[in-house]
DNA sequence: ATGTATTAGTTGCAAACGTAACAATATGTT
DNA sequence: AACATATTGTTACGTTTGCAACTAATACAT
């Protein structure tokens, strides 16, 4: 039977599903582009897009960066460098560390994925003004860092 | 090799990745505590947040306001269930579709997860304001409306 | 130097998911 | 009535994920 307490609940109200809704569809929006041209998962574009922009990581790199768990990572390296998009190379000061570097096709289906991913960008923001954008990236910053204290 | 352009990409900046990250955190705070206490999936948590708040709805009802897949929720009822926490009853007027209601047991952790739910909510948002919160609403709700006109 | 603990990354396995095909029912057309 | 079409929900199959256990290499402690 239905809550109609005044005080109830209101699961549109609850950050974490709010912004996983719209988060999930916006990042569907951009999966269609990514999948359709290069057959990339979701986890692939995200590490391409790391190496794309800060150059050689390791994969505990990247990890750290994008709050992506070790195996997902790996998987995604093995599966960007079976495609020709990465070469690794180990970090002969420490053994257990590969140092990931996209190939000229790799680097060259970033360029193409971030020329979309601006695309995508300029039409979610329109109607809005940078006030509200400012404001927005703030929120999520906060958000982000008062989950931590969270068990 | 690092891409230092002035006017690069940045990845932080694009909405779906910064968004997700930020979704996912949250949403994992929470899984851990309905995940401790009832081994319920994300899914699961959803189908049973929806029927604690509007009663009596068909899993085509659920799809709808949560934007899951049928498949989806179709698991998860079967989940809910079997553990005891919603009864299914065909609908008479039209035997494709079943009536989804909470259980006695169902309410009970209803009510004891939306206690928690608050209680995350609390403190996601710690030391953001009235306004703040509002603009972010409205720009969650602009992204979420702007990105169904994306191909 | 030797033993213990950490760290980087991989792998095996089961759970969860996405897609497409499906059964059962309902609707619409002639 | 008869047929095609659409809708609700399930199932089968392959893919992706999460967790725990693992290997190989390094760091730390005594």
């Amino acid at each position: 039977m239905s809550n109609n307490n005044t005080e109830s609940f209101e699961l549109q109200k609850f950050w974490p599903y709010a912004l996983n809704k719209v988060a999930e569809a916006t990042s569907l929006g951009f999966q269609s582009v990514y999948r359709k041209k290069y057959a990339m998962t979701r986890t692939e574009w995200r590490v391409l897009a790391h190496l794309g922009e800060f150059g050689q990581l390791t994969a505990k790199d990247i990890c750290e960066r994008a709050s992506l768990h070790k195996t997902k990572v790996s998987r995604a390296v093995v599966a960007l460098e079976e495609k020709g998009w990465l070469d690794r190379s180990t970090n002969e000061q420490d053994r257990r560390a590969e140092y990931l570097i996209l190939t000229m096709a790799g680097e060259q289906a970033y360029q193409d994925l971030t020329k979309e991913a601006d695309k995508l960008n300029a039409e979610l923001v329109a109607g809005l003004d940078a006030d509200e954008l400012a404001t927005f990236r703030k929120v999520l910053d906060t958000l982000s860092r008062n989950v931590k204290d969270f068990v």
